[in-house]
DNA sequence: CAGCCGTGGAT
DNA sequence: TATCCAAGGCT
């Protein structure tokens, strides 16, 4: 025993750290979800390994992101650009409209930077080690550790949001998030340890925890009954589960006015491209006014893309961002062809009300087009 | 390193 | 209606 080692706090013996790995390896084989990047472990079994690729596309799109959500823009993303290649050689127009509705926009440009750096850098070829994942756009700590250890079973530790709930109830860890997430790293990291006993299957292992957090133990009401780790459960047996993780708690949210123009003409509505850095960047929206603290009707008439008699919507955009909650005044007006204007510039484009899906609009800018109706 | 960065579903 | 939060990353 090292006592200079500065493990944390009731830390399991070693071999009940194996057995706690046999378990969930059995539960997994024998109930592990199907997921359409994931390959089962009977095929696993057979040498069958997953595409880098898709299981890179899918872990970017599952950040901060439910499994029904992403899944329809896995499948339409994979059947668009079936290679890394042809990702990288698409508009990031294109990408960022296909990507419209899924939120996290930064996600999506690093998607395509990403995929620009494999093509030229790696000819094309996913690197599939740890370390050389970490380098590139778009992948963190998580996401590199998941796709090496999925990949080709580097014995990597995989902490996510579902790994946090967990480890933090087996070991009733009472630092509180985010502050504990280096505890709950090094306990996970104890849990996965490949020098332990047979560690043959980090990416099913890992799969499989993140399927316990997602199916068994869940935030609200975990179902015990059915958890291989029920009897490793301090929080279980002191009846305490859904007290962890501990979490310092969250600012309420303040609230932002503003105001948009929806300018029609014809079959066109008129759009602006908003900057390529910050919120919805890159992304494309109505014109309007900043969003600040109040309501202010002088910023509002400045804020006209052109002067016209605008008709105000009954009802106003509530849209609740990661940090704030939005609320838009929505004013309308129809144009003559005649009078559009040179407006098929960079940063203001007609766009056909019929290929709107063509255009990256993000679901704020959706609701602002139908209340505008 | 704490704040920024979307959206929709469940409770 | 209010709150939480989902296979996080970047600055």
């Amino acid at each position: 025993m090292k006592e200079t080692s500065k493990s944390p706090p009731d830390l399991k013996p070693s071999d009940e750290l194996s057995a706690m790995r046999r378990a969930l390896l059995a539960w997994y084989d024998d109930g592990g979800r199907t997921l359409p990047w994931r390959v089962r472990p009977e095929d696993r079994a057979k040498g069958i390994t997953p595409d880098p690729y898709a299981v890179w596309l899918s872990e970017i799109m599952l950040q901060q992101t439910t499994v029904p959500h992403a899944t329809p823009y896995w499948r339409k993303f994979l059947a668009r650009f079936p290679t890394v290649t042809d990702l990288a050689q698409a508009d990031r127009d294109e990408v960022l409209a296909m990507w419209a509705g899924l939120g996290y926009y930064a996600r999506a440009r690093n998607l395509h930077k990403c995929a620009g750096v494999v093509a030229d850098d790696h000819d094309g070829v996913f690197p599939l080690t740890e370390t050389a994942l970490l380098k590139l756009p778009g992948i963190g700590a998580y996401t590199a550790a998941t796709i090496a250890a999925i990949c080709h079973d580097e014995a990597t530790t995989i902490v996510d949001g579902n790994v946090e709930r967990v480890i933090s109830r087996i070991f009733m860890v009472q630092t509180p998030l985010p502050k504990g997430k280096s505890d709950l790293r090094a306990l996970a990291a104890a849990l996965s340890d490949p020098t332990l006993d047979g560690f043959e299957r980090p990416g099913d292992y890992g799969q499989a925890v993140m399927d316990l957090g997602a199916t068994v133990c869940t935030p609200r009401s975990p179902t015990c009954g059915l958890c291989p780790w029920s009897g490793d459960c301090a929080a279980k047996a002191a009846g305490v589960q859904t007290d962890y993780p501990k979490k310092t708690p969250k600012k309420k949210l303040p609230v932002r006015h503003g105001a948009a123009f929806v300018l029609r003409s014809g079959d066109a509505v008129l759009l602006h491209r908003r900057p390529d850095t910050g919120l919805l960047g890159g992304m494309m929206g109505f014109p309007g006014t900043e969003w600040g603290p109040k309501p202010k009707d002088d910023v509002i008439r400045a804020a006209e893309p052109t002067p016209r008699n605008w008709e105000q919507s009954a009802v106003e955009v509530r849209h609740v961002f990661t940090h704030f909650e939005l609320r838009l005044s929505v004013f309308h007006s129809e144009i003559a062809a005649e009078l559009r204007g040179e407006a098929t510039g960079d940063v203001a484009i007609w766009a056909p009300l019929d290929r709107i899906k063509d255009y990256a609009l993000p679901t704020v800018m959706t609701k602002v087009l139908k209340a505008a109706h």
